[in-house]
Order: structure tokens, then sequence, then C-alpha cells
DNA sequence: CCTTTAAGTATTGCGCGCAATCTAATAGCG
DNA sequence: CGCTATTAGATTGCGCGCAATACTTAAAGG
């Protein structure tokens, strides 16, 4: 036998298989219901948040731009824009040049939220138990591990 | 003015928030769909490959001992666990000393597709674009931070 | 013993996340 | 102009993830 550990076997690689992907799969779900009390107050689930800090950050924008910013199909962003539009913080129009498109504007009420939204950031930063520096750390490494493994994942 | 940025914007937290939470959550979806081609192939779910994880490492046990490990409720687990047993991979059976208990025990076919699983984390790790120690140090910041929120998160 | 309380699962309902499929509208091309 | 190919959303179906609730069994208290 050479050098140890070069090769660990199945049984250690199922363990450590275990590890990185459940990290990351349990730690989502925690940040999840970190967020749920305090997106209960606004009314808004968390993949609803995820939309409105994008509509937040720049109006107007189409269902497909949503989607690749934050990695969703209309599959998944129809019912859920239709459900903001019930709701009143968002319209959706079709776009009179072409069609096919539908543009997300926010409401008045929509672009209210911002602000009942903006004590969240940092309840979620005192949860972490992190400091501003550490957390911008470990997000630039997922963020680099998700470019990584989507990248790899099998085009569709 | 003192020292420059101790308080960011709301604006700027309303961006910095999406990172870290956004991250997470994309990070995990990302490893969802590299996972996904290799699970296909032995016809399990990212979740059900949770499960079939902590049961190659300990048989037999109750619903509950699962969903402790994996942070999930009978609401996932119980319709998740029949399909695993209508796959023929696992029994579901009351236990006799206290029928309230469910054991979850595998099959010959469940303990049988460890092996064909074995070859799963090496493509994991091979999509992730990193080596064997970085992973796990990455891997033990997100355990960290994940203990953190979860213990910040409100009691059920 | 009988009532109360708790423990362990199961069920229901809703909102994703995504594959697959469909429809409508536009673009491209001869 | 007419035909095909492509694009943008919408729809459908399935499997979570989880709150809320119900149900059965067991333990505890009087």
């Amino acid at each position: 036998m050479s050098a140890k550990s070069i090769a660990p076997s199945p049984d250690v690689m199922l363990q450590l298989d275990n590890q990185l992907c459940f990290a990351l799969y349990s730690a989502s779900l925690a940040m999840t219901k970190v967020y749920k009390p305090l997106l209960d107050a606004i009314g808004l689930t968390y993949t609803q948040y995820l939309v409105m800090l994008v509509l937040w950050e720049k109006d107007g924008l189409m269902v497909s731009a949503i989607g690749d910013k934050l990695s969703l199909d209309s599959g998944t962003l129809t019912p859920l824009l239709k459900r903001l539009e019930t709701s009143g913080l968002l319209t959706r129009l079709r776009a009179v040049e072409d069609e096919r498109r539908v543009h997300i504007s926010l409401t008045a009420a929509g672009r209210a939220l911002k602000a009942q939204a903006a004590t969240i950031p940092g309840c979620i930063l005192q949860a972490s138990h992190c400091t501003l520096p550490e957390l911008a750390a470990l997000t630039q490494q997922v963020r680099v591990l998700r470019q990584h493994l989507a990248n790899s994942a099998a085009p569709r």
C-alpha cells in the first residue's frame, strides 16, 4: 500500500458525499425556516421574496429575465407571479411590440414593501452568528461552487 | 461621518442579503441538478437518496429517527417511504412492542442499491471542481452556519 | 380502573421546482 | 407570400417541505 487515504472506500465516500450535498441542502432549508416568520409578517414566501428582491433592484423585467437571475423556469414563475399579482404587489402585462413577452412591473404597494423588508437582512445576519466579512467570504465560496455545479449539470 | 461602511444602507443590505441566502439556495438547487441524471439511473429522487444514505449507514430506524437525521417531518417522510416501499427497497413494519412506531428496514434490493450508488460521490466531486480538502473545509463552514441558523429558528 | 396527557405516524392542503408538453407569436428563409 | 423554426409563456403532473390537524397507542395521574 502506498500513501494512505488516496482513494477512500465506497463507504467513506457515501458518508463524505452525505456531507457536502447534505450540508448545503439542510443549510438552505434552515435558512428558509429563519426567514419564515420574518416573511410571514409581510405576506411573502421565500421564493416570492427572492423575486421581489430582483424586482426591487430592477423593475419591469420580463418573466424569462427573472428566471435567468434566479435559475427558475416558467413552470415555477408563472403561478408564483400570478399570486403576487393577486396580492396586488405587481402587474403582468403583455408587451405590445411582442405579445409573447410578459412584463412584470411593481405596483406602488410592491415598491412600498421594500421598506418593510429592510429590517430582514439584519435579522438574518444576527441569526447566522457571523460577521459581515465572514459571511461575504462564505458566500463567495458557495457562489463559486454553484457556478461549477451549474456548468457540470446536463444542459436542458 | 466616522468610519466608512459600518452600517450599510438598506439597499446594499437587500443586495447582500440576496447573496448568502440566494447562494445557498441556488447552490443547493444546482447540486440537485447534478445529482438528477445519476439518481435517475438508479431510480431515486434526491431526497430519497438522502434517506437511503441514512439507512445504508444504520438500518432498522424508526421514522422519527430518520427525520431527526435529515430534519424532515412525517409529512415529508411518510409518503416518501411509502414510495420506496412500493419500489421494493424497504419495508415499513409496526413495532410489536410499541405499535405507534414504524421500523424501516432495507430489503435485499435496498442494500444492493448501495453498490450502484458507490460511483456517485466521485461524479459529484468531479463536478465541484474542488479537491477533497477544499470540499471538507467548505462543508464544515456550511455545517456550522446551518447549526447557528437552526438554533435561531423559531422552535415548533 | 378511568381519564388525561404525551408520543409516533398519518393525512390534508399549499407552494414551490422542474420535466414535459402545449399554444401563440415572431423570425428566418426561399 | 408561405412555410418552417424558434422563442416566450402557460399548463400539467409529480415529488417534496412543511404547517396544521387527526388518529392510534402508550404512559401517567388520580
